[in-house]
DNA sequence: ACTGGCACTCTGACTTTGTGAGTGCCAAGC
DNA sequence: GCTTGGCACTCACAAAGTCAGAGTGCCAGT
């Protein structure tokens, strides 16, 4: 027998979810009738949570208590049940002009993370745009004593990385010079993953008494170009919201709080990059850390139009408003891919 | 009749607070004389106790239930009751190692606040050298479109600024090497406070057509200076210590967790940075915040063997062992200062 | 000055009881 | 064949009562 949950069901089961969202309590029959206008007894409605019940969607955390939705049933709200809300226009206002006073990546970063963990009242996490996509705009090496250099790298999104070198012997300033003229020359413009084919032949450019040092300097700015590119910084905001959770913090609260410290972790919470126009939820057990069964996770790509640089999200609790925040995680993407296309 | 606490009454509040510390419980004349050796009787301790509240270092939570001690309890037993514990051999070299694995500036603040939040098993913070004392290592002047340029600003310690300047109209890139090349001879070595002042000359050096554009570039990399000199940058650590404080959530960790998000209220919290030798300890009240009166800060400064250039320190709840997390904070500053001083 | 003894207090843990929200099922009605 | 009202049943939770234990203050004796 193939089951087909009537267009009611359905009604009932989205009922329960925004009221559960709403009160965060046990949601009966009576109530819920009581409160949301479905057109018919609660004895209708009891006969419906029976068979989603059955279905898996919601469940009793105990005999003669009212329901609670499960995570399959989040997961046929959000994708069947509900659309993303979009925000007023005070607010789309609010963010562009937030966002707009930022002075430079670092600081549409930091900005973003407030900016999110405020309107949706949650955790919120940005990653920090990707070098891969980036280009080298200016490489700079200065002498800090005679065998020590500093290599610095600039790129095209405003990013600035450093690397120290130590040399195996002194080297002199005339090298230097002509080593910052000649990796600029050949480097800049050039995007990531090209600048770190070009720099193999940088080595070979020069005579051969230099090269030993020229490679270790060429060696550890490739170094940093890939460690750079593998890196993934995170900013992460609205911690404090934490304490909205619930009680049971040994459960709710620790896992998320740890997860925050550690980097890998979150990462791997946002996901792949997505599509800014997509977004992305996971829902209690559906991400990949079973400590956080309780907690939902909606990501989303942002960056240009078309391709994303990097992912930015927010992590809550699962009994959160999902129309409101998916709407508000995507309007801040958005706007973030608007100001960073701009600048 | 001025009242002297009497040698005995002394090892009673040392006992009881030891005792509160170590169980988080409300600690009573019978199982303090069970516990620690006083070889005195449990009448005779609650004498002493009765006196002690009398005195404001001890008080019930209710009648008839143990003593626990006040912020001036804590603050007695740090003063005159406890020694700084000194960290076992291992510990030390447990801490060199992980410093020791230090990339660069960045790399070692991370590394001590996590380090610090490890060893004391409570929120870490660590606020980055300030520039105040650093010199300039170097200025870097990057051409991005005719009309906009960057300013990199590199400092002694290692620490990289930067800046966009919009210009009025085009710039000549000769102009723009001239300018480099200039503000590098006469900034180069030059303390932060010290190059402000050079600053100026150097518009003036300029033939009075290209006064203009120069004067654009020099205000904005003047506004970085002291913008960045006055910017305090903090890294933070060990939040999910903060599952530990009791239970009264939004009393304790509520306020912790919504301070950590707010720099300048660590910095405060942090206080002013201190001789490297000398630590800080408020107790409850005694700290800036009142929202925060459940809360003890541990700071020192830290930097080189006479003046520190910046501040780290401990946030946890006042019922937390103080020789022990005294201890620590002390060699971690003692052990960064020493890494810092190497590099 | 210390100690043992004693009466007193109060919290916290445990039990009991009652109420109410909620359920499942059934038979009647549209 | 759904829908509905009715009804018996089930639990969690709150309120109230009970009890034991830890702790106190005070006093009189050594």
């Amino acid at each position: 027998m193939v089951r087909v949950l009537d267009e009611r069901k359905l009604d009932v089961l989205r009922a329960i979810v925004e009221d559960y969202v709403a009160t965060h309590e046990p949601v009966g029959s009576k109530t819920l009738v009581d409160r949301h206008n479905l057109g018919v007894s609660p004895a209708t409605v009891r006969n419906d949570m029976a068979a989603l019940e059955e279905e898996g969607y919601i469940t009793q955390p105990h005999t003669s208590a009212g329901r609670i939705p499960t995570d399959a049933g989040y997961r046929l709200f959000v994708d069947k049940l509900s659309t993303v809300k979009t925000l007023s226009a005070a607010e789309k206002k609010a963010i562009t002009s937030f966002l707009g006073g930022a002075v430079d990546l670092d600081d549409v970063v930091k900005r973003t993370v407030r900016l999110l963990a405020q309107i949706t009242r949650q955790v919120a996490i940005v990653q920090y745009p990707s070098l891969n996509r980036s280009s080298v705009r200016h490489i700079e090496v200065v002498t800090m004593t005679p065998s020590r250099l500093l290599l610095v790298l600039i790129t095209s999104n405003g990013r600035v990385e450093q690397r120290i070198v130590e040399l195996p012997h002194e080297i002199d300033e005339q090298l230097v010079a002509d080593l910052r003229s000649r990796l600029n020359t050949a480097m800049t413009g050039q995007r990531m993953t090209e600048a770190t084919t070009s720099l193999a032949n940088v080595t070979d450019s020069f005579a051969p008494a230099d090269r030993p040092q020229v490679a270790a300097i060429v060696t550890t700015l490739l170094e940093a170009f890939t460690d750079e590119m593998g890196e993934q910084r995170i900013a992460v905001g609205g911690a404090a919201n934490l304490t909205r959770y619930g009680d049971d913090f040994e459960r709710n609260v620790k896992p998320v709080l740890e997860a925050l410290e550690e980097h890998v972790i979150l990462l791997k919470l946002l996901g792949e990059a997505t599509h800014p126009q997509t977004l992305t939820v996971r829902i209690g057990h559906e991400n990949p850390f079973e400590e956080m069964a309780t907690t939902s996770v909606i990501a989303t790509g942002y960056g240009s139009k078309s391709e994303s640089l990097a992912t930015l999200g927010i992590v809550g609790p699962t009994h959160m408003d999902y129309p409101s925040t998916m709407g508000a995680v995507r309007a801040v993407a958005r706007y973030v891919s608007q100001i960073l296309a701009e600048s």
